[in-house]
DNA sequence: CTGTTAGCGCGTTCAC
DNA sequence: GTGAACGCGCTAACAG
């Protein structure tokens, strides 16, 4: 049952039937009413595949993230679905697993049957992501290739407010648990975390590298402890709640013992216990952005302008942070 | 660039290039290998979009979730995108928000343009359901509707279990916070722990209506805490540790005082404290086994026969039950 | 084994 | 304002 049903059973060509549906304005009042009425009787609806073929595009975009299940990635991807559907577009979801190779290859493989594409913190090559985006319209997130556009987070000021924040509790050795090197998101904190450090006049001590899992945190709690440290500022919140189940495990209280921050401000930082101090990371915000570039590069709108968007972090403190203990070398070492 | 300039370049018709591409073993090995080296040069990729119109088929599935960012869709919707790739599917996918309405309409708009559809813990009415897999395959999760296969989880069994855990602690007052009214989720719960209260002599007690979130969780804390229950069973592990943390800041220890179990075994089950003890479903088999049947049914396969997959849940004993507490009253009416 | 012929269902000129 | 004709890029049926 095609559009040459409907233009039949209607008395009209199959032209007028595909007008009423793409510029009805174009049709006579009392012929559009008529073939629209047809139409809904006989539940007809232009068939996707058929109008994505004539009119060369898809009404579709694509997005691949490292993980369907990460909360973060989650929450992107629910953002860029709300959105995209605001106007219309569908959206292919596909998952790196965190390997560059697959990515590349999964984002190959949408990049012929969408309009555009939405890459979350890519791992692939720079020449890759270039090819890529010769191909079909792409922006980025969490990553910057000249001439690509992209959606970032400065996390900067934020990772700065909370070292500042530490170290107004009277915090002097601050560790910061490494994410996954070369990633944007990493370098962002390691940067914030050490120029930070450097202003307020402290050492600027990082360990890791780690994943950005839960057990990593746990692996990394027994470094941190025998660092000597007194505050951590985790990779992200999943790995900073790792840190605080294994301390809590060995006996070490958070934040009365050690103080503990993360990044992202997931749901999981409000449903732990100690509510997590944590960097707010305007997951969704970035999502919606990248959209509308997108969009804007499928319509051919001129994107170059606006082609970086850095959206602000924020620092939220719960109950993870806090003074730094009484003990009588830290107060020397932390006192004027 | 087309299969007409591959064609033309390599000396050959179209047609025999599009056999290079579907059948290669239909082609000689010379002519193959010569069309191969052309195709490659150029770059060629067979546009997805010509060749679903002509075949009939997209290659693609969807997949309708109540909230893309929850984590216990997430796991399914990675499952299914995992699984489905392996057969070279691409997956779309679209969140209801909880609302049929919402639901019903994007699973129409995705229906015409994918081989298949799946529909996890839908909320339609059975109807819209019914008139839904008339257009197209389709596979239900949690939700029976006859005539449509589907794979759910029978938790009737472990929820069950979960009752004797506590029973055999000692508890005799056990509550339970019910979820979504009308869910099948929210319904096998109910039955099987009404079933295994009944079968204990207990007063099955429930609580609620609640939703399936955190916040939900913690409201019902304090009215758990005035029906004098000991140990409580939550819809899911998001209510469950919302109660725990309601109970925490009330000063109501866990599970020396009362004890919790939730229902998921999603990764927040073992990142709070106390490590929840709670029944596990098997989100990502119920995904994979999904899209099995899906694609079966895409296949023309019969499906009829095992159109309806249920697969077992199981109690994992953590942190968050332990015995009741030794209070006079309680153990009076607990001894034989 | 290969080429020719017909569509798949729709959008879009171009005349009328 | 409307219809006829053509093409989007590819696959499938039929000859040869």
């Amino acid at each position: 049952m095609s559009i040459r049903d409907v233009a039949a059973r209607a008395g009209v060509s199959p032209a007028t039937v595909s007008r009423v549906f793409t510029q009805p304005d174009a049709v006579a009042v009392g012929t559009r009413q008529r073939v629209m009425a047809v139409a809904e009787e006989m539940r007809y609806t232009p068939h996707p595949v058929a109008r994505s073929l004539a009119r060369g595009r898809t009404g579709t975009i694509g997005i691949v993230v490292p993980d369907i299940a990460n909360a973060f990635s989650a929450v992107i991807t629910k953002a860029v679905q709300q959105e995209a559907r605001r106007d219309g577009y569908a959206l292919f979801v596909s998952g790196s697993d965190e390997l560059a190779d697959d990515e590349e290859r999964w984002a190959r493989a949408l990049a012929p049957q969408v309009d555009g594409l939405l890459l979350v913190s890519p791992l692939m090559p720079d020449d890759a992501l270039r090819e890529l985006a010769a191909t079909v319209p792409v922006v980025l997130t969490n990553r910057l290739i000249d001439g690509i556009p992209a959606v970032v987070t400065d996390a900067t000021d934020a990772v700065g407010h909370a070292v500042e924040h530490l170290h107004a509790l009277g915090h002097r050795r601050i560790v910061y648990l490494a994410g996954p090197p070369g990633s944007y998101s990493n370098e962002i904190r390691l940067s914030g975390y050490r120029e930070a450090c450097g202003r307020l006049g402290m050492d600027a001590a990082a360990l890791g590298p780690f994943n950005a899992r839960f057990s990593a945190g746990v692996r990394a709690a027994d470094l941190l402890l025998a660092s000597g440290a007194t505050a951590v500022l985790a990779y992200n919140d999943e790995v900073a709640v790792g840190v605080v189940n294994r301390l809590s495990d060995r006996g070490v209280r958070v934040p009365h013992d050690i103080s503990v921050v993360g990044v992202d401000d997931t749901s999981l930082a409000e449903m732990v216990t100690p509510r997590l101090t944590t960097v707010r990371l305007p997951a969704a915000a970035v999502g919606r952005e990248a959209v509308r570039l997108l969009l804007d590069a499928i319509a051919g709108r001129d994107v170059e302008e606006r082609s970086l968007l850095a959206l602000p972090a924020e620092l939220i403190i719960r109950a993870s942070s806090g003074p730094v203990p009484a003990t009588v070398g830290e107060r020397a070492a932390g006192a004027p």
